[in-house]
Order: C-alpha cells, then sequence, then structure tokens
DNA sequence: AACGGGTTTGCAAATGTTTTCATCACCGCT
DNA sequence: AGCGGTGATGAAAACATTTGCAAACCCGTT
C-alpha cells in the first residue's frame, strides 16, 4: 500500500463545521476572531479541529482580500555574517506578530533582485523588505503598482538626497530604516586621523549594486580630504566580503613594501581579514599596523587584539523593520512615517594605536 | 493626493483574459504551459499582461490542488555561521527550479520547532527541511498528517538507528540528507589520538534539542576511550555556538592550570574561541596546545594558523535536499529514496602537532 | 406573555485560478 | 464535398475561505 497519495484531500473548514454542528462561517470566525463566538461553540470546533488535524489554510485568505501572513525580505547574501544577525531579529520579530519570512537572496545583482521581487509578488506577500536604497526601476515600478507595503533597510540618507546618485525617481517616499553609511566611514576614517595616522590603507568592496559600500567610502575619503590629505590610488584596493580573499589581496599589499600605517576596512569581515593577513606575514598589531572595521559583527569582540570598529546596530534594525511592516499592513489607512537613522558607535578595542610621533 | 489605498483591485486573469480577447482559460494555460497555446494568441496575452500589469497569483494554485512553490526551511539558527552556507546553496537551488523559501528559526527549541512547523503548514508550503532527526512526535505526526513532503537534514544515521535515542516512531521513513556526526566526533578525536595527544579537553555544545552534538560527542568520547583512556569530568566543558563566550570559557578553564595538550571542539566556532582564548593567554598554537574543529566554516582557512578540522559538505547538503524535496514534489508518485550520508574530510592546517615526546 | 436590545450564528455571494470536457477551426486526405 | 484527426480555445465547475446581511437566539424587563 506504501504511500497513501501525495495529499489526498484534507480536511477543510467545511468538514470541521460539519462536525462541530456550524456552519463554516463560525468557524472561519472562530480562528480569525475568537471573541466573538461562543464560549460553547468555540469547545465545539476546537474538538472538531483537534479530532480532525484541520489546518487552516492562509495561501487562500489573501483570494478574499486577506493577508497571507507572508513577509518578504530580499538580501544580497545570506552565506555572509554580515546581515545575519539583522534577519534573526527580524525573523523572530516577525514571529511574535504570528508572520513568517519569505527570503531570498540576489547576491548583489540588483537585476536579479527585480525577479526576486516579482516572484515575491506571486507569492502575495503582505510586505516586502529590501536592502539598501538603490533599486532598479522596474522593482519599485513592480512594488509601487502592486501596493505592497515596503521598506528599505540598512541605508539611511536624508529623503532628499535619495535617489540622487542614481538618478531615480523616488516616486513614493518609502519607509527607510537604517543608519548613515558615509557616517559609518566618516568616524572609521576620524579615528585613525585622531590617533594621528596619516598614511591609510582603504580596503572597501565592491560599489556595483552596492550603495552601501560606495557611501561608506564615499565618507571615508571625505574625512581625510578634509583634513587635508590626498589618496593616491595604491592606497585603494578592492575586497570582497570573504575572510579569506580579503586575507590574500592586503597581504598581497602589504608584502609589497612601503607600508601604510593604517588600514580602513568597508566591514569586519575584510578587516578580520586584514587581520591575518597582518599576523599571517609577522606584523604586529595595533603597534605596526592600525586596523579599523565596520559591523561589529558578532565575534568581531573576540579577535585578538580585540577588532575596534564602527558598530552598526543591526538587531535594532531587524526590529524596528519587523514592526514598521507589520504596523503598515495592521492599519493600512495610517499613514506612518517610519523613518529610523540608527545611531552609530565608536567602538575602541585592540587593533589601533597612535602613530608613533618620532620626528 | 496621498494614498491611494491599500492594494486597491489588483487586476485579475479574468481582466487579462478580456484585455486579450480569450477565455481566462487560455491565460491560465499562457501561464503554466505557454507551448499548448498559439503563438498569435501568447503575444495577444503578453501584450494585456503587460499593459495590466498582472501578477499572477501562485497563493491561490493551493486551492486548486496546485502547488504554491514554497519550501519550508526550519533551523535551529540563522545569526550563526553554522548553517549559511548551506543555507545559500539550498536557496539557490530552489531559486533554479523556480521555487521561494520559507525559513524560520526556533532557537534550539524543540518546542517551538512544532509550532513553526504547524505555521508553514498553514502556509501551505509544497515541502519541508528539518534539521536533525530528534523532533517532538507532534511535529512529525503534522508533517505526516498533512502528506507534506519532507526531509531530515545535517545528520544522518542508518535507517536502524534513527529514532533509537528518543524512543521515537519513525513512522515513515523520511528522506535523510546529512552527514554522520559521530564519524565527525571520532575524525576529530582520531587525528589528536593519532598525533599522540592523551590529554584531550572536549569542548561540545549543550545537546538538549541538538542530536548533531550528542552524536558528535559520543563519537568523539568512543574513540578515546577505545584507545583505552579515560575522560575525566573536568575535561569535558560545555560551550555554546559563540565565539565570545566560548573564548571566555575556555580561556577560565586553560587559566585554570593543568592544561591538556589539546582541545577537541565541537564546531568551528567553539574552535574559534578556543584559538582566540589560547591567544589571549599567550599560549602558543599549536606548540603548546592543539586545537581541532568541527565545521570547515566559511573563513576557518584564514585563521592564523589555519584552522585544523572536519570539514561538513555544507554547500552539498543544500543542494541535494533542494533537489530532492523539488523532484518529490514534482513526482509525487515516484518513491524515491533519498540517502545521502555524505563524506566527511579530515582538513589538516595549522592548529594541530605531535605532541613532543619527551620521556 | 410580549418586548427590546445585544450577541451569535447561518446563508449565500464573492474571491482568482485551474481543469475537465466539449467545441470549434483547420488541415490533409480520399 | 466529406471525413478523420489534431490542435487551440472556451464554458463552467470546483476549490477553501471570508464577509455582509439578515435571521435567530438569549436574557432580563415590562
Amino acid at each position: 500500500m506504501a504511500r497513501q497519495g501525495k495529499r489526498g484531500r484534507l480536511p477543510g473548514i467545511v468538514d470541521v463545521a460539519n462536525r462541530a454542528k456550524v456552519s463554516p462561517a463560525t468557524v472561519s470566525r472562530y480562528f480569525n476572531d475568537p471573541d466573538i463566538v461562543r464560549y460553547r461553540t468555540r469547545e465545539r470546533i476546537r474538538k472538531a479541529v483537534e479530532e480532525l488535524g484541520y489546518v487552516r489554510n492562509r495561501a487562500i485568505r489573501s483570494m478574499v482580500g486577506g493577508a497571507t501572513g507572508c513577509i518578504g525580505l530580499v538580501i544580497p547574501t545570506i552565506d555572509n555574517a554580515i546581515f545575519s544577525e539583522m534577519l534573526q531579529a527580524f525573523s523572530s520579530a516577525l514571529a511574535t506578530h504570528g508572520r513568517t519570512m519569505l527570503i531570498a537572496a540576489h547576491g548583489y545583482d540588483l537585476a536579479r533582485e527585480a525577479v526576486l521581487v516579482h516572484s515575491l509578488s506571486e507569492q502575495r506577500v503582505d510586505a516586502l523588505a529590501l536592502i539598501g536604497l538603490e533599486h532598479r526601476p522596474e522593482t519599485l515600478a513592480q512594488i509601487e503598482r502592486q501596493g505592497i507595503p515596503a521598506a528599505m533597510l540598512w541605508n539611511y540618507r536624508p529623503r532628499q538626497d535619495r535617489g540622487q546618485d542614481w538618478g531615480q525617481d523616488w516616486g513614493q517616499d518609502w519607509p527607510c530604516i537604517g543608519f548613515d553609511n558615509e557616517l559609518a566611514g566618516r568616524m572609521a576614517a576620524e579615528h585613525l586621523l585622531a590617533l594621528g595616522h596619516r598614511d591609510i590603507l582603504f580596503a572597501t568592496a565592491e560599489e556595483r549594486s552596492n550603495d552601501r559600500a560606495a557611501d561608506r567610502r564615499r565618507g571615508a575619503l571625505d574625512a581625510v580630504r578634509s583634513a587635508g590629505l590626498s589618496v593616491p590610488d595604491r592606497r585603494r584596493i578592492v575586497c570582497p566580503y570573504d575572510i579569506r580573499m580579503s586575507k590574500e589581496l592586503i597581504a598581497d599589499d602589504l608584502r609589497a613594501g612601503d607600508r601604510p600605517s593604517a588600514i580602513l576596512a568597508g566591514n569586519d569581515v575584510i578587516a578580520q581579514g586584514a587581520l591575518f593577513a597582518a599576523t599571517s606575514l609577522g606584523i604586529r598589531v595595533p603597534d605596526d599596523l592600525s586596523i579599523i572595521g565596520i559591523g561589529d559583527f558578532r565575534g568581531s569582540d573576540a579577535f585578538e587584539p580585540g577588532l575596534t570598529t564602527v558598530r552598526i546596530p543591526a538587531r535594532r534594525i531587524g526590529q524596528l523593520a519587523a514592526d514598521a511592516l507589520v504596523e503598515t499592513i495592521d492599519w493600512p489607512e495610517a499613514d506612518f512615517h517610519h523613518e529610523h537613522c540608527c545611531p552609530l558607535e565608536l567602538i575602541v578595542r585592540g587593533t589601533c594605536r597612535a602613530v608613533d610621533t618620532v620626528e
């Protein structure tokens, strides 16, 4: 007899209704608004549900204008420490609201992002969260056309600056919950400058399809230029978000001689790579070389020496984003202004020290 | 004029049909099996879809017995390196099959796992992937009752041993795609033994709701006992999957004097913590202390010295699992035997060395 | 016993898509 | 011209649920 058939006729709401001797409508109410059904009826239904093993079908509610209970998150990558804390916070905040998270990764490719958004629309997600401010026009158009509540995460700019770089028509002012990436870059740079560093290597990420990386680099460079310094091209390298590859690239650079006195890394992963690169070459950190990162990922505090970095309030962003989206879903009329520019914090640990004033 | 109303009447399949002057049935066919509709008709529909911005509603297909295109993954944690590579592989393999991933994390709590499974059932996922072999009876019953194709990931045991420890009735023999955690523990232990280590500290994870951790610990302990050694209680500590906390716990232990000659860590995160703990105490690795992990997570190769570890084929597991589930969905009749015990590999890097034979 | 108000419940329509079956159009062949 | 067959399309039923509206019910009051 083997398998009893793929999914042979699950009990539906009317089966429950029959068994509990009520109408399907009442069963529906039992689930969606239990308080309006009388206690005794409720008990009968509860029993019927239990006996039949009925599981209500949320996917179908979308038909009658209801919500699916799914919220989509479109993210550049998951196999990386970068977003994992935010992800976790987002997902568990959603769970407390009784929602589930549909997640899709595009691998830092905005064209793929557009197709993912379309595919999530097909699933009729109740809301959508995207990372960053830069998106393809199709992506935005799709979201707007479908009327899906959406939020932009992880980057924040004052409203008027939002579409500027990529000449977008930010028709709608989407809620935006993130932090000022430019400021993050600036804070890191200023810390190094304050310690007397004048020769800094900038190891930042590829900026295609990544407005955050671009903003951070800009902030960092602005800061050192404002200090009257110039940054020669050989002091700028592009690293992937991968410890080992960053380590190798940076080691190559350090080996070449004419070492900088400090490295400013576009994020903690790159900074960790830099730290290992230094160690592998016998360069002492922070005595011979200072390193600063951006992110303060889980574990960055455990490194030896502890990584000096600019902390991104990742959990807070995830939590706020989840709350904001659920709020927008539950009160579609209200005109919330979900705008959060979360504060950054310089975390001073052991990888930076003041440069020797030997002159 | 502010907001144009939450989600005012999206175009449906019949709107498209009217505009293209065909019946809804044909539009449906256009999406699900384009080849059977004539080229000219197809073009008309394509145009209508484009003009109306129609997005088909996958959520509703589930009603008519169709699939939602969503596959659920229930996982202990996401804010950690442990599963991230598998996750990524799983998700992108699903994407190539045109499916999306619904993900939910229970934080190593099998009771919560049960409610997540229920909640994913409500979404009518087409299939379900769980981590580990140990699950609450309700969880299994739920899946079986709903007839949801499911697979167990990340741990593998020969079929007859599966439910043994937790006295389960593994009614159905679920597909199982993982690796032998007991073997992983044994391999790590045997490597240390082969290098002459006799005094090993076992830093493994909490075993409640975590069969993988239990299996690894058992495998490791078995190996050393088979070698005729005994393991005193003070040589066993329980660490969380967190670099910093592991570092602290292990540092406390090492500081206490009477140091072991090696540490066997339950996974790479713990091993990384151990490595930093040693560094922070000025203990040289591998000269004064050997460390071995399990996992070979992204970045473990970049550490200084490179972490010796047992590699888990995480990407492969994710890929295989996705393929297996999609196959089961697409051919519900076929009786596949998806059983994969993926091979492990000892990766020798720099954190272990042979013990000095000083006698 | 009739009444009145609020609370519960049932009826039936509506939702958007898939699928079965029937029809229709068209083609080549006799 | 008629026939058989194939390929494309349409009509309508079915799917599981929600919801507006109206009826029924309950309980205390007159």
